[in-house]
DNA sequence: TAAAAACTCTATAGTCGCTATAGAGTCAAG
DNA sequence: CTTGACTCTATAGCGACTATAGAGTTTTTA
C-alpha cells in the first residue's frame, strides 16, 4: 500500500513541504517514485514520520531526533543513550519553566508601576524599562 | 562624551554586531562618525540601548520594542498602549509556562516507561514515541 | 618610527524549523 | 479535452542574532 505525499501529510498532521524538508535533512529515507516522479510512501515511512512528529511535539530538535532514529536503526545496542537523552531534555524543560516564571515575576513587578492612563512621560512602566529596581535585574 | 562601539558593547553586555544590527533595524539611530569612519555614541544611545536590552531580557520581540520606543518618542499621548502591550506579553508568558508544564508531564510519563539498560528493541521510551498512550497526546 | 596588536568597517552567509512563492509537470473527473 | 487538484524542483523569507572574510584605523609596544 503506497500513498502520495498529500495523504501522508493529512495522516501525520504536517505540511507537505515539511515532509520534503525531513527528507532533505535525512530524517526520512527517500521514497519510491511513481512513473510521473511522485513520491510513494509505504508503512515504514508512515510510522517513521509519526515518530518524528511525536518527538517534535515534545520539542526535541531535529538533531536530537536524528540521534534517536539512529539508535532505533541499530537495535543491537542497549538503550542507555535514549534514557540519557530524555533526561537531558526533561531537565532543559524544567530550566525553561523556571526561567519563564522568573520572567513573569519581572514583568508583573513592572506592570504594577503603572495604574492607568497617564502621559507617556509619567508612565512607570517605561521608566522601569529604563531604570529597573526589580531584584536580580541586570538591566 | 562619545564612546566607540566596543565600549558600548561592554557597557550594555551585548555584542558589537548586535548593536550594528539594531541600527540596521532602525531601533538605534545612526550615530556620529569619527574621521576614520568609526561610530561614536553619546548618552542618548547608551540609554536607548539599555532600554532595548532590558526589553529583550523580558523576551519582547524587536517589533514590540519598536512600538515601545515609538511611544516613548511621542511623549504627548497617554500610556494606555504601553500597559496593554505589557498585559498581552504577560498573558503570552503564562501560556508558554502552561504549555511547557504540559510538555514536562508528557516527557515524564514517557521516561517512566524505561527503567534501565534494555536492548533498543525493548526500550519502552522508543516504543512510546511510536505509539503513545499519554492522555491528550495527539501523536 | 615602525611593526604588531587590537579595534572597526562593510558585506555576505549561516543558524533552526519550517513557510511561502514561482513556474512547470502529472493525473483524475466531467 | 479541459478543468482542477495534486505534485515536482528551486529559491527566498522568517527572527534575532552569529560567524566569516577582507580591508581599513587606531593604539601599544619594541
Ligand atoms: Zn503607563
Ligand atoms: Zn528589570
Ligand atoms: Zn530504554
Ligand atoms: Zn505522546
Amino acid at each position: 500500500m503506497e500513498i502520495r505525499i498529500g495523504d501522508l501529510a493529512k495522516r501525520s498532521g504536517c505540511e507537505v513541504v515539511t515532509i520534503r524538508y525531513y527528507e532533505k535533512e535525512g530524517l526520512l529515507p527517500k521514497p519510491a517514485r511513481s512513473g510521473g516522479n511522485f513520491r510513494l510512501y509505504s508503512d515504514v515511512h508512515i510510522e517513521r514520520l509519526q515518530f518524528i512528529r511525536h518527538c517534535r511535539s515534545l520539542d526535541m530538535t531535529l538533531s536530537e531526533i536524528r540521534i534517536l532514529l539512529g539508535l532505533r536503526d541499530n537495535p543491537a545496542q542497549d538503550c542507555g543513550d535514549v534514557n540519557a537523552l530524555l533526561d537531558v531534555h526533561i531537565r532543559q524543560t524544567e530550566e525553561r519553566v523556571e526561567a519563564l516564571l522568573q520572567l513573569k515575576r519581572h514583568l508583573l513587578s513592572l506592570r504594577e508601576k503603572c495604574s492607568g492612563a497617564r502621559r507617556i512621560e509619567a508612565c512607570g512602566i517605561l521608566q522601569g524599562l529604563s531604570d529597573c529596581d526589580h531584584p536580580g535585574c541586570n538591566a
